[in-house]
DNA sequence: AAGAACAACAACCGCCTTAGG
DNA sequence: ACCTAAGGCGGTTGTTGTTCT
């Protein structure tokens, strides 16, 4: 645990603000226990009050923040995984910094965190490519390369736990297979993220939130050659909304990005979805359904991954 | 080994929206 | 209709830990 966690740090904090008696900075051990014990009874809201009652020296403000962003007992702690941070990418791209909007997607996460996330990692990668981080340049770069990258990582994590399943299954079976090459995404990507019976017509919600006031471009996405959904699945929505959805929508609708001849999808691949890391958490509703009528993939503008594999990545 | 630079993230600030009087 | 307080959100800052030189 953090020493500033635990109140070690020091702030020089104006005399009003001690003279009001309220504390500030970093919480201590025997604050969290209060509000956490005076939530458990009471339970949220009214924060203010809240604080006054639970005995704690702080705004009402202070806590919830302090709840919402630490205490709460559903918090995720830990890296994001390649999924979460595909996932960011993508609601970015859509809804801009709307990070709370953004953490409704990513159950356990906090807006905070995820915003942390995009200035650490995201804006820092930007500063690296010397582009503007919402600069269409800088999302371009996103799309084509980071994407990819993640995507890449979330077939490696599941072709090793397909491995280990496999290993445990049969050890006569000693099929030694490569590891997804570099120079291409691996063929079973697709199936990973969507079940072959549900590829025909996959797409996002991601044209959703009509009213939403988005300030950055959304890059996977255009006005133009929308792609209609197909009927019978708009009838029995029966893909499970993954996060890589989005993502899958595109690597299916945009065509041939896939080279799916000789993988065997009804032992390789069905095994690596039920293995895979992608986790069907994602909130309340059925997401990937909750707006067809608006603007979804765009067929020409989705990503180069052949143009990837001639530059192997 | 020491200092600098960077990364991570908790916490605060200010503004906006909303609900209630 | 107006006012006010509370809650929510995005932006920013400050501190500590880690890595690099």
């Amino acid at each position: 645990m953090r020493a500033s966690m635990l109140g070690v740090t020091k702030r020089i904090y104006s005399s009003s603000e001690e003279e009001s008696g309220l504390r500030r900075g970093p919480w201590t051990l025997q604050e969290d226990t209060l509000l956490t014990r005076y939530i458990a009874r009471h339970g949220e809201g009214r924060w203010n009050m809240l604080a006054k009652c639970a005995g704690l020296k702080r705004t009402g403000k202070s806590c919830r923040l302090r709840w919402l962003n630490y205490l709460k007992p559903d918090i995720k702690r830990g890296n994001l995984t390649p999924q979460e941070q595909l996932l960011i990418l993508e609601l970015h791209s859509k809804w801009g910094n709307r990070w709370s909007k953004i953490a409704q997607h990513l159950p356990g996460r906090t807006d905070n965190e995820i915003k942390n996330y995009w200035r650490t990692k995201v804006q820092k990668e930007a500063r690296q490519l010397n582009i503007e981080a919402n600069s269409e340049k800088f999302l371009d770069a996103v799309r084509n390369f980071w994407i990819p990258r993640l995507l890449q990582k979330m077939e490696q994590a599941s072709y090793s736990s397909s491995l280990a399943t496999l290993d445990s299954q049969s050890q006569a079976d000693h099929g030694v297979r490569s590891p997804p090459s570099n120079s291409t995404v691996p063929s079973s990507l697709s199936t990973l993220l969507c079940p072959p019976e549900s590829q025909s017509a996959h797409y996002s919600n991601l044209g959703s939130e009509k009213s939403s006031s988005v300030t950055s471009p959304n890059v996977l996405s255009t006005n133009s050659n929308t792609i209609s959904p197909q009927p019978e699945t708009l009838e029995n929505p029966t893909c499970s909304p993954l996060p890589g959805d989005a993502i899958c929508s595109n690597l299916i609708l945009s065509g041939s990005c896939y080279d799916l001849d000789g993988f065997d999808q009804a032992s390789a691949g069905m095994g690596a979805y039920d293995n895979s890391p992608v986790e069907c958490q994602m909130g309340e509703g059925n997401w990937v359904f909750d707006s067809m009528e608006d603007t979804l993939w765009d067929m020409d503008d989705t990503w180069h991954f052949r143009d990837l594999s001639e530059t192997g990545i």
